[in-house]
RNA sequence: GCCCCCAUCGUCCAGCGGCCUAGGACGCCGGCCUUUCACGCCGGUAACACGGGUUCGAAUCCCGUUGGGGGUGCCA
């Protein structure tokens, strides 16, 4: 394929939408992969959405992703000279005509007529002059069939007689995104339209327009599967969680996200579908993507941002966790964060966790300055747990002797209390529960030993005096 | 209502006429490992929506049905 020339086209919402990022992603491998070039366009024909912290919501996110591109953003929202020639053009040819109708009138006139709803055409031969608050309508051809020659899809034919005649210019003089995308695709030199299948419908109309703008051949349309929620209805910004904001924010890895993306709707020849980016790129093409619906699933995106975790190095992940342990949102004070801890302790922590803000809870125990015990952990190892009482005090009097230099000889000291208690009562005693939960109040959590030199002999030691003066 | 799209395990992907008694991954269930939790390892559960064709032969091609979804704006 001779170099394609591909672009991205958010409308800017305030933030980027999952599916967009999806979109986005696609198109961008597409451009990598045939060393074609991706264009940036902010469809900004609402004007009002030009601001800095819209734009901002669209490009920060795509450079978390990764994603480049070659050119732009460029914004619709200045190209308006070009879009009113345009539509002029098309006024002057007779492809489009003037109407004053509102939408109650159209109604009406459907009534009347007994027509189902649709605007069937009405002003086409009222000859309505231009002026304020008048839209321009394209002439849609009355018979015929518009076909969409689709990568994904294949052939997909829309009878003419379903389209109506559209608006292509508001009643502001504003352009609507069917005619700016034609004349900024043309512009551009897009060679392949990659986007949602929400789009498809639209797609007659904008080819209409390029054909009645005389702007010769078409560029090629692949219209990607939707991404779907459990109940398989298109994500949507108010009912699912579509900001990928939200998903950097809870410790998404970047290069997880992308990776998960890319395995909705298409998939790699050979299965292997964890493996880095530039390898996507290589094996990614759109005649293979898939056309139906594909399920955003949080339990699948956990699963590869976990295996993404846990290959990290311990620095790598102390560095890539830090934001997380260190702002206004860790359970410790600033002053208590160690970063030494989280790196002795990294590669339990990376097998415990399926996103970066979890980490904090497997060692706030540790770098807090003090215990909160989980009350039904303390009732069952220390309220019900058999000899607890016996194990702190025995625990608590050998530790005294301890210099802390050693896990080994922490894990000895506390098991070997379980066993001589076992061996006197005559009955098995676990010491391992009692002492974990006056540590670290809790009943589960990583391996005791090393944990608890970090946590100090001090510590140790007043926190298991604290829990036997509260039996 | 009208137009359009889609249809392989619960989910994502493989399969593009014979290699399929349908493969991988996630999830789920069971076991091993382990004096916590987890990782790891082993095993299991589970699908070609239905009905017609075409063909020596269909998950794969065609038609229909059903089901799901999208679009039907002076949003994009």
């Amino acid at each position: 394929m001779s170099s394609p020339r591909v672009r991205f086209a958010p409308a800017p919402t305030g933030f980027l939408h999952v599916g967009s990022a999806r979109t986005a992603l696609f198109n961008w491998l597409f451009a990598r992969h045939h060393g074609g070039e991706m264009v940036l366009r902010v469809e900004d024909t609402d004007a009002a959405l030009k601001t800095q912290e819209y734009v901002d919501a669209i490009i920060e996110p795509l450079r978390w992703l990764g994603l480049d591109w070659d050119s732009g953003p460029h914004f619709q929202s200045d190209r308006r000279d070009r879009h009113s020639e345009a539509i002029e053009r098309l006024v002057d040819g007779g492809a489009a005509y003037y109407c004053d109708l509102t939408r109650a009138e159209i109604e009406e006139r459907c009534a009347a007529a007994g027509l189902p709803a649709g605007y069937h055409g009405w002003s086409r031969d009222r000859d309505v002059a231009d002026g304020p608050g008048v839209v321009v309508r394209f002439r849609c051809p009355d018979d015929g069939t518009t076909v969409v020659d689709d990568i994904v899809r294949g052939r997909v034919s829309f009878p003419n007689e379903s389209l109506e005649d559209f608006v292509i210019r508001r009643g502001d003089g504003s352009p609507t995104f069917h005619l700016a995308n034609a004349v900024d695709d043309h512009d551009m030199g897009i060679t392949h339209v990659v986007r949602g299948e929400d789009l498809l419908n639209t797609t007659p109309r904008v080819q209409l327009i390029w054909q009645a703008l005389g702007f010769g051949a078409l560029p090629h349309y692949a219209h990607l599967p939707l991404l779907v929620n459990a109940k398989r209805q298109k994500l949507s910004k108010r009912r699912d969680d579509v900001a990928l904001d939200n998903y950097r924010r809870r410790g998404y890895l970047p290069e997880a996200m992308v990776n998960y993306l890319a395995l909705l709707g298409w998939g790699p020849p050979d299965e292997v579908e964890i493996r880095p980016l530039d390898e996507i790129v290589e094996l990614f093409d759109l005649d293979a993507v898939k056309p139906a619906p594909a399920f955003f699933d949080p339990a699948r995106l956990d699963h590869i941002n976990s295996a993404y975790i846990s290959e990290f190095t311990p620095e790598q992940f102390a560095a890539r966790a830090e934001p997380f342990l260190t702002g206004p949102d860790a359970p410790w004070p600033a002053e208590c964060y160690d970063r030494a801890t989280v790196e002795a302790l990294a590669a339990e922590i990376q097998q415990r966790i399926a996103h970066l803000d979890e980490a904090a809870g497997w060692i706030d125990w540790i770098l807090c300055p003090d215990v909160t015990y989980d009350e039904k952990a303390w009732h069952k190892s220390i309220v019900k747990g058999r000899a607890a009482a016996e194990v702190l005090e025995a625990v608590e009097a050998q530790l005294t002797d301890d210099d802390f230099t050693s896990a080994e000889r922490l894990e000895a000291i506390v098991m070997g209390v379980g066993d001589e208690l076992t061996e006197s009562l005559g009955q098995r005693v676990r010491s391992q529960p009692p002492v974990r939960v006056a540590l670290t109040g809790t009943g589960s959590g990583l391996p005791l030993w090393e944990p608890m030199r970090l946590l100090g002999k001090d510590q140790t030691l007043s926190r298991l005096r604290k829990a036997m003066s509260r039996l």
